[in-house]
Order: structure tokens, then sequence, then C-alpha cells
DNA sequence: ATTATCTATAGATCTATAGATAATGC
DNA sequence: ATTATCTATAGATCTATAGATAATGC
């Protein structure tokens, strides 16, 4: 029953991994210790040797959504041609990314149960957020330091809220309307940035 | 044990309120139904007269709270000299919105969770985001009838998104910054808009 | 007579732990 | 010998229901 150091190691990377989807596609209450284990072969007894609490988890999840995040975000500014933060916002108010929550946007996705979490989980959130902020800095536009961070951090707001109204319709003109919408003003706002 | 009619009719009331305060702050796993009973001064047993799930309840206080904010929204843009556009603004993007999520912006407060209701739960929000639009539509800065309703849809996802940002840092100047920053982008855009 | 509320509980689910088992690694 | 995982379960919690109780309202 017992398994190699490595294999053991593989093991807890692959509950990790199976968190921060499955906490993204259902929030925190909506997947069990047991049933995360089961999705990646185990017993749910073997948990609390890897992770001290559920929270545990939380809080390693949480980062690696982040992490993994900004690894995709990278990856979408490379391949642009020319408009690095346009292709950020382009991708980010997709109807691809709305569809998957699962794999996406850690703010749009957990947002408002993020805010509610214990003290230590949310410094680990204020430490991703950071680092989104810093990434959207680095390819905004704008004259000064300065004004590209705000720009990074009205854009990063209003990608997350449009995605959240987007993902709170049933109606679905409504939701194209906005995702265009705000993708638009952001779009527009490059070229008014003062 | 038994109420009149009209009692009975103000319980439900008091249930609905309760449970639009208490789901806002907590989540909707956050405060059962047993204690939202109790909050009341009823038990337990009594609510299954009244709603046919918790479900239902949910429908219901969802509805209540975005009535609620409009109604307050309507009176902060009337008490307005002048800018009411601004004043709505404004206002949602200050610390007292953020310290008191439980009477506050339900998009903000629960955005997340709404988009993984059941489908009938959805139109209700899908009914309430049409109204909070509307509304912010009569207010908004812009030449044309289109343009006024993109900016209420660009400005309602900055804000929702503004908030829930604010909200889940634990940094306390990087949520001024952040409530600054967005106000600030939708006061200029307003002054800007084609 | 009807029914709003109360008491009590069924049935499901979830986190965390205890002790057994069997494979690793000194 | 140590320990990663498994089986089994304690203890808590939650939704929903059943049946009793007592006040309303015809």
């Amino acid at each position: 029953m017992k398994v190699s150091k490595e294999v053991m190691a593989e093991h807890k990377e692959q509950i990790i991994a199976a968190a921060a989807r499955r906490y993204r596609e259902r929030g925190f209450d909506g997947i069990s210790v047991a049933d995360l284990m089961q999705e990646v072969g185990l017993t749910h007894g073997g948990f609390y040797r890897h992770f001290s609490s559920k929270d545990e988890l939380i809080a390693l999840s949480v980062l690696r959504a982040v992490s993994e995040t900004i690894i995709e975000w990278r990856k979408i500014a490379d391949d642009a041609k020319g408009d690095r933060f346009g292709a950020v916002v382009h991708y980010y108010l997709s109807l691809r990314h709305h569809d998957h929550r699962e794999t996406g946007c850690l703010a749009a996705a957990l947002g408002c149960e993020l805010s509610r979490l214990p003290s230590p989980v949310k410094e680990a959130v204020t430490e991703g957020e950071r680092q989104i902020i810093d990434f959207l800095r680095g390819i905004a536009p704008g004259k000064t330091k300065a004004l590209r961070r705000k720009q990074a951090i009205v854009a990063f707001a209003s990608m997350v809220g449009g995605m959240t109204l987007a993902r709170m319709t049933s109606d679905g003109e409504l939701r194209q309307e906005i995702l265009k919408d705000v993708a638009h003003a952001l779009s527009s706002s490059v070229s008014a940035t003062v």
C-alpha cells in the first residue's frame, strides 16, 4: 500500500491540480475531500497525510490556479503579433473562457467565496492578485509606469466583473453584449490613454 | 401555535429579508434553514409551509436583494446635486459598501455562486441584471441611448469586478488603490464619452 | 375544521481520526 | 523500522418530513 517518495509527491500534485479545477468549477463547498481523492484514484483517509486540513488544500489550489493563469496569459501575450494587452483582454472576454471556469481566472470563478476565506488563504489570494496586476502592468498601454499600473487594475476589474455578469445571466444575447462591450471599452481606452 | 394570516405573511417577509442579508454575508451554503428560522424567532420545521425548498427561498431572496439595491441607488441618484451617475459610482466603490456586503450589491456579494445555481434561480438573477442595467442606462452619460446602455454595462462590470477584487485582498492599501482607480476611470470616461 | 408552528427524527453528507496493512528505504 | 494508503467510523451538520399542538377563522 505504501508508495515511493516520488509517487507520493506525484499524488500530492494530482490532488492539488484536481482541486484547482473542481473548486473553480463547483465552488469550495461543491466538492468533498472524499470525491477529490476518488478522482485521483486514492481513498479518502490518505488525504490527511498530504494536507493538515481542507483549508490547506484550498490555499495551495488557489496559488496553483493563479500561477497556471499567469503562465497562460504570458503565452497568449507572447503569441500576439503587436497588441499584447489587447490579446489578453480579448482572450479573457471570450466565450471559450466563459464556458471553462474550471481552467479560467480564479477571481471570476471564485471571487466572492475567496473574500470570505480565513486570513491565511486571503493572504495567498492577495499575493496572486499582486502578481496578476504586475503582469498586466507589464503589457498595458500608458505613458508612465503609474498610468500603466492604473490601467492594469482597471482592466483586471472590468474583466472580472464582465465575466461575472456574463456567467450570471441565462440570456445568451445579454451575455454576448456584456463581453463585447467590456472588451471594446478596454480597447478604446487604449487609444484614449492620457 | 397557529398565527393569523397577517402575522404569517409578516413571518414570510422576515425570513426572506433575513435570507437576503445572510446569504450576501456568508454565501448560500453559509447559513442553514434552521439558523435563518431561529434568527426570525421561529423553529426549523415551520419553514416548509412558507417555501417548498431552500432553493425557492434563495430565488426569492435574490429578487429581494436586487429590488432593495435599485431603491437605494435611486435614492442616491435623487439626492445627488448634478452628477447622478457619478454619485452612484462613488457610492458603489466606497469603503462603506466594501464593508457591508450583507446589504450591498448582489453581484459583488454572490456573483460566482449565482452562476452555478439552477436554471429558475438564474432567470430571476437575469431579470435583476436587466433592471440594474436599465436603471444605470437612465442616469449614464452618452449622446445616444445605445451609448448610454453600453456605458451602463461597462460601469456595472467595472464596479462589480472592482469590489470583488477589493474584497479579495487582505492588503488595505491595495484595496484603496483598486476602489480609487476604478472610480476615477469611470468618472473620466464620462468626459471622454464619444 | 383548518392550519401555522413546534418537536422529533430520518436520511444524507462531510471533515477528520484511529488502527490495520503492505510496500519503501535505511 | 518507517510510513503511504486503506478501511471503518466518530461526530457534526444539513435538508426535508411526520405527527402533535393550539390558535385562527368560517
